[in-house]
DNA sequence: TGACAATATGTCATATCTGACATATTATTA
DNA sequence: TAATAATATGTCAGATATGACATATTGTCA
């Protein structure tokens, strides 16, 4: 699949499990995007608990609300890394994100 | 902590848990060095349980061999992304990332 | 409704990662 | 031990991700 495809998918906020159905991603993609956003909504969540804007949020993380409102969006510019670093900078450690992604 | 000394940290084989103590890693950046840690093993784990070398494993990676010895020494040049991808390569699921994680 | 706050989208220069190659080091086996 | 296989290290050009900016869209509340 390409990029295009993945980005028009995300965009269009299709739950994976329902994508690899009728789009014919393989086994391998799609636990790839699944896990790509069981720790984007961890992270959305973590912001809200803590009460913070997408733009308070980017100036912890040293980033910016546009790369913030990809990160909790899926965005395929964002990589898993990126998601992991943000977490850890939120105050999850390596158990918080296992639990995230399982 | 800049990368050089990250680099030369990892490359010199020290576990992470001990690098925090004596060499002042914030507990953020020790976690996120243990997590990569975590899924270059559960990736070597993996190789051998397949009885690949890792010239073989580079192959159904369509990689090189010494990007394999890079990702399996948690070289600092290596991604999480790719530490993911690979293991989904490899077989792995949501689910046994998770465990190797936490 | 209008005004303002928050979030989302598109783009791009720069930074970082990646595969590949050469070569070095370390097993393994005869 | 020598030969060979396997793994590790250094480098770099090309690929990809990132922060930042402008701007659009959506949400909220008076």
């Amino acid at each position: 699949m390409d990029k295009k495809k993945k980005k028009k998918l995300e965009s269009k906020g299709y739950k994976v499990g329902s994508a690899e159905e009728f789009l014919g991603l393989s086994k391998e993609e799609s636990e790839y995007i699944e896990l790509k956003l069981a720790l984007s909504q961890a992270l959305a969540k973590r912001r809200k608990q803590k009460k913070l804007t997408q733009a308070q949020l980017a100036k912890v993380l040293k980033s910016s609300q546009s790369r913030v409102a990809k990160i909790e969006k899926g965005d395929p510019s964002v990589s898993v890394d990126l998601l992991v670093k943000s977490l850890l900078a939120m105050g999850a450690n390596k158990k918080s994100i296992a639990k995230a992604i399982a």
